[in-house]
DNA sequence: TAGATTGTTAATCGATTAACAATC
DNA sequence: TAGATTGTTAATCGATTAACAATC
């Protein structure tokens, strides 16, 4: 039985990975968890003790050797992986996440993505077809899709829920403002914007005060 | 000297402000610490403790009022305020939030649009024309802003972020790569997109090793 | 070897949960 | 009034920081 990682772990190792990526970029070779502890704003206790969950990837009087370690924490993330991808709500979030982000070079594959707006429906975005919301589970059926990034209404993301989860979709990857306890086997990643967006509008309100 | 609260405790309002805007909807006028913890998957200790972080907002024997405890969580969270707000960088994710916002319909109003590519320069997204983005400076020394999007690539923000601290943003919601530490009196709410997809992926490979 | 820095245990700090007197 | 539920103090739990022996 491993031991239960917390999330506040977890939630740090893509910002150890984005740092690590771009010494590498910078040529540096090796750093220590001090060093690295400055420049990220952590204390170089909390690093080891991150890194120490997962191995021992350090050697004792000369750090970590910048690429062993990233590419030690892309396996950990499961970066090494590749993921079937399916896109549910082609609305501007949707739009923006097929094209922004490169997810191809990352492992993430889009196979798909679906609307419900009939405007919407058939229309190609970057070599991609909207396909009608009613075809969903027929698709699941015939193809396999690890992740589904729901970018779509928290109304319409409900039912929309218990249809990729019947046909076997693990991940989630919401966008919506519908939250669930996702059964077992099943995992979500929210991304709720608008608890973003006013937790800033309290930090300016606190910073005002003062 | 008042005492500081804890990201924890901020983080989680943005969620009882959204779960009471819903019972509000459901015509549900009081509830207990204790009913509410149910549907939040919280504790009622918790919620209480949170709360009391601003105040008494409640009454033994009764609970909470919701639409009064709805309204004092919009006044903590700032959401009585308005606020202008500028996007830099007009690629896709600005353009889904310059869309999304706006329908959002609180106290955001955009005043402004940036980017550096001539090809968007000029074009009207939605009733705002995209500026380009060296007329900023000139633009902030004759409008107030007080939040500033960043949505352009991480080596361009670092220059903007200057340009805009320096002529008094208070306020960044950074979609970029780049973070920085803030100087006293601006505040910087991140969102990594990126980082959010790599904790989902690490979920995902936890669960199918069980 | 001597110096540096890890891996890891112990101490501290902070956040969550439990308990209960106050009171509506 | 009696029952319910808060506000708040105390106890517990977990996460971060400090310390240091191990070792490269």
């Amino acid at each position: 039985m491993e031991k239960e990682i917390s999330t506040a772990v977890i939630r740090r190792l893509p910002r150890y990975y984005r740092y690590l990526g771009s010494l590498m970029d910078n040529g540096i070779t090796r750093i220590s968890s001090r060093d690295l502890s400055r420049r990220m704003g952590l204390t170089a206790s909390q690093i080891r003790q991150d890194l120490n969950n997962f191995g021992a990837f350090g050697q004792q009087g000369y750090g970590y050797n910048v690429e062993k370690l990233y590419y030690e924490i892309r396996k950990i993330l499961g970066l090494d992986k590749t993921y079937n991808m399916i896109i549910i709500g082609a609305g501007n979030i949707g739009q923006a996440l097929l094209n922004y982000i490169n997810y191809q070079r990352r492992g993430y594959n889009f196979v798909g993505v679906f609307d419900k707006n009939p405007k919407l429906i058939g229309l190609n975005i970057r070599g991609t077809v909207i396909r009608d919301i009613d075809t969903l589970e027929n698709f699941l059926d015939n193809t396999k899709v690890d992740i589904a990034v729901l970018t779509l209404p928290g109304n319409d993301a409900e039912e929309v829920i218990k249809i990729i989860i019947d046909k076997g979709v693990r991940g989630i990857w919401n966008f919506s403002h519908m939250t669930i306890k996702t059964p077992p086997g099943v995992v979500m990643e929210n991304v709720h914007l608008t608890d973003s967006l006013m937790t800033l509008s309290y930090k300016l309100k606190e910073e005002s005060k003062e």
